[in-house]
DNA sequence: ATGGCTCGTGTAACGAGA
């Protein structure tokens, strides 16, 4: 089976790439952030006439998570139980026996903004709840945008990036210690193109240039680890009209 | 060089994203 996630950066505008990317690459559980809609306004009744079950758990303007599945959705958690969060940043369910965790992690701005010390906070709570459900849960994957680069092999230029945002070690070490649990990188697997991203700023021919930061990954327990026999970045939606500044990280668990 | 682009909101700029 086939597992992705992808930031599809409002889901109104993106649903038609959606919609194609699905059909070009059958996909068995697709997790979305930054959907950016309403539960109202969740386009539900396309996507199940595409062949897919979807849950979803959204708010205005901002943030919003889905998981779409071939097959159907049980025991669905939406936010951490251990935090009191406004923002809808997380969706967990139950597919074929694996248990899913679909996360939109903050962005954190800037080191020295308060949107940096609510990342920590939403990190260390976010630690917490998964080192429960990994107890609970031997099959477990934990993905979606992490906002964080593990390594400097995972910035276009690390010289330039260092100590920002997205690559600091706090966010870095907040990353490792949820690895500590006993999750690893699928991505990291595997053998994999030098200079592999999974975002680009839309600015400054981010994407022509390359200029990117693997920040989307997919995080597997030791039972999902041994059945997965690849993990690829798609760069092809980023080429379409009108993209995602993401593209989808799609994991092969046999 | 602190911009560069794209979203939602709401119908003009502005906050947020990364």
């Amino acid at each position: 089976m086939k597992l992705a996630t992808w930031n599809v950066n409002s889901l109104n505008v993106r649903l038609p790439h959606v919609m194609q990317w699905l059909e070009e690459n059958p996909t068995d559980v697709l997790c979305i952030q930054e959907t950016k809609l309403t539960d109202d306004k969740f386009p539900f009744a396309q996507i199940e006439a595409a062949g897919y079950h979807v849950v979803f758990s959204g708010q205005k303007t901002y943030n919003g998570v889905a998981i779409l599945s071939k097959l159907p959705i049980s025991d669905v958690v939406k936010n951490n139980p251990l935090l009191d969060d406004p923002q809808q940043r997380i969706l967990a369910a139950t597919i074929d026996g694996m248990r899913i965790v679909c996360a939109y992690v903050p962005n954190g701005q800037s080191v020295d903004s308060e949107k940096y010390l609510y990342k920590m906070g939403w990190l260390d709570a976010f630690h917490s709840w998964i080192s429960d459900e990994a107890a609970r849960h031997p099959q477990l994957a934990v993905v979606g945008d992490y906002n964080i680069a593990p390594e400097d092999r995972d910035v276009h230029d690390p010289a330039a990036w260092e100590g920002m945002v997205h690559v600091s070690e706090r966010e870095r070490a907040a990353l490792r210690r949820l690895l500590d649990i006993g999750l690893t990188d699928a991505f990291r697997l595997f053998d994999q193109p030098e200079k592999s991203y999974s975002w680009w700023d839309y600015r400054g021919l981010g994407f022509r240039l390359n200029k990117g930061l693997r920040i989307d990954h997919i995080l597997l327990s030791p039972a999902l680890v041994q059945r997965c026999s690849a993990c690829v970045i798609d760069r092809t939606p980023r080429k379409w009209e009108q993209p995602s500044d993401h593209t989808p990280v799609i994991a092969t668990l046999d």
